[in-house]
DNA sequence: ACCTATTGATAAAA
DNA sequence: TTTTTATCAATAGGT
């Protein structure tokens, strides 16, 4: 439509390119504004050139986020599940860790649960326990000395209760199952928005623009 | 743009907005795939239709997970990053937690990293440790008995070697800082895909069809 | 950026 | 819905 038929291939003169590129572009963001209006309809229209330059038309009624978000649910299938599924895995993993952890550390240190154990295991632990012990008392001595040399006092019982406190279950570390929503932070004034790539410069399409009208 | 001008504002006759909305919807996808192979540029669109139906054109040389991926990139921001942001930082924490309690475990049971406490830490941990030898003893003694009474000497010194082998660093326990990258599942046969709400039903561009050439 | 001859898109009707 | 066709709109090539 123009001074003579093109063929649909790619224009190699690269001038030439560029200029139907943003003539084009304008005509295609003009008409997703039209088809938006006439027909209520809510489009998300983004695209880079092949020089890497980003534009994008979002409808005012919506957001591109928002927009992104229903095609996931239309196709019925998260885009970056895998990701999140392995996500959730690991956090699962490192709970369950956790977890033993520290009935490891009530098995060790406080004695409890000790009831699954075997004689084999609690004669390797009892031998691990005496040989703790041993290097304990010791390191206390060194810094008993050292400490009396110093006329270091300082401190009460503080630490007692705080060691009693961290031994409890780990708690869900958190909510991670509840649906996804949000808002995105897009300014959209005109419905019309043209990110440049980078460097913001002038070039958005404007309804009001007479020349586009 | 036919037998007579229209204003660009919403067809309230809703059975000629449905048919303004196929016709302009299959012109504005293709314009998009003519910019597309013209120019050599990467195209997203994805339109809702006032009733919900769901289509899309996405330029065959990518996806839609790719072009919003670039947005993101482009635009600086992650569209789900709160939600992202909050998993990473909870896996932090728990990671941390566990570092944290192989290091209680290392200080108690293997009797390392001492270093850092003082006096009263040492006191108040021998005590605890001679108190969980204690009651570990006195569950030998127990077990011991009972085990002898029904002869079960079963279960060799794999125990040992498997306990010790327990209390190492907590380890990267995945990757998720690497950029994130996909194929998406969107079959993408014809560089237009049109996916109803829903029920897949007929009526995709097809470039190679004379009627819209 | 602007022109304008042409081709392309489409509103209304069938 | 799709086709037809009279009209209006977009734009290729030139300035």
């Amino acid at each position: 439509m123009g001074r003579g038929k093109i063929e649909i291939k790619k224009i190699e003169n690269n001038t030439n390119r560029q200029v139907t590129y943003s003539k084009r572009r304008n005509g295609i963001f003009k008409k997703a504004h039209e088809l938006t209006v006439l027909c209520d309809a809510k489009i998300s229209l983004i695209m880079f050139s092949n020089t890497g330059k980003f534009h994008e038309y979002i409808s005012p009624s919506t957001t591109t986020k928002k927009m992104y978000d229903m095609y996931q649910k239309t196709l019925g299938f998260d885009l970056w599940s895998s990701h999140y599924e392995r996500m959730k895995e690991t956090m699962k993993k490192l709970k369950d860790t956790n977890n033993k952890l520290r009935k490891d550390i009530r098995q060790r240190v406080l004695g409890e649960d000790l009831d699954g154990l075997d004689i084999n295991d609690l004669t390797v632990l009892e031998q691990q326990m005496q040989d703790s012990l041993t290097i304990c008392e010791n390191a206390r001595k060194r810094v008993k000395n050292l400490e009396q040399r110093n006329g270091n006092l300082q401190l009460g019982y503080e630490t007692a209760r705080h060691l009693e406190k961290k031994y409890g279950t780990v708690e869900n570390g958190g909510d991670y199952e509840s649906t996804i929503t949000y808002s995105n932070g897009v300014p959209d004034i005109y419905g019309f928005c043209v990110h440049p790539n980078n460097i913001p410069h002038g070039s958005a399409y404007d309804p009001q623009d007479p020349r586009l009208a």
